[in-house]
DNA sequence: GTAACTGCAAAATATTTGCATCCTT
DNA sequence: AAGGATGCAAATATTTTGCAGTTAC
């Protein structure tokens, strides 16, 4: 486990480093996504504001993670799947807010839908965002 | 037109101050979306920092205006449809982000899709976006 | 006249940058 | 040893809050 997370690193070309472990190994330890403030609290003072910064730059940049959009303003990140390749980022699954328990999640499974656009749009991406209950708060 | 700005006013029970007008018509007169900054750009110095944040937080209070999440952290405003009413605001029609010319738009007539959740998630609300080239930009 | 709205000042938060030091390779 | 990563300090930027003065109704 510990060293998928050090393969997760060299395989991006990344140095292996304290804070990186870390950051990534709360990553794969949760089910959702985090945003900044969380892993600044879950982290319990481990490092500087500024690293995490650096760091979630970093391997959004690789394709490790990748952002997801909320309406209130807080930045999301959670893992991509393996094959996201530094670049091109295929991210075409759904996102799901749990309006109970505020945690997000990626839906692997849901792909996004394919929407027809008004003449003389073209789509370049996709991002879909469900809010609801998940399935461990009802 | 400037009764239509009143008007919307009145009926969401807010007083007509010259603030409210002028953000207002600045939705009106354009078709996208409009973050914080924007506005203020738009205005020209016109009135405060504090004045548009409390008159936007007060729009979407009152269903005026709703946002739209983006990724890159910076919320946009853009005008309800007329149905829209306090506390039940239905929102259901794609957001189209041109990578572009950068501006945000409410495609109306592209509702948003069903999704087939996974067993024991509900779903209460939807967001789709999609990125890509507008018919102005191609 | 009263309640609501605005603008200023200031506080609280959040984010970015420079640089010296330390760690990884 | 060399380059990259971290941590600290400080500069910026963003958002919130309190309060006195002004405006809408």
């Amino acid at each position: 486990m510990t060293n998928d997370i050090k393969e997760i690193l060299k395989k991006n070309q990344l140095s292996v480093t304290a804070s990186r472990e870390k950051i990534l190994h709360l990553f794969l330890e949760q089910p959702g996504a985090l945003a900044h403030g969380d892993i600044e609290k879950k982290a319990g003072e481990k490092f500087d504001r500024v690293t995490v910064y650096r760091t979630l730059q970093t391997f959004v940049e690789k394709g490790i993670i990748h952002t997801i959009p909320t309406a209130d303003n807080s930045i999301r990140y959670a893992l991509c799947k393996d094959d996201c390749a530094s670049g091109h980022h295929h991210d075409h699954h759904v996102h799901f807010v749990c309006s109970s328990c505020k945690n997000t999640f990626c839906l692997d499974d849901v792909v996004t839908p394919n929407i027809k656009l008004p003449a003389g749009y073209s789509q370049q991406h996709i991002e879909v965002v469900v809010e609801g209950v998940c399935k461990n708060c009802r």
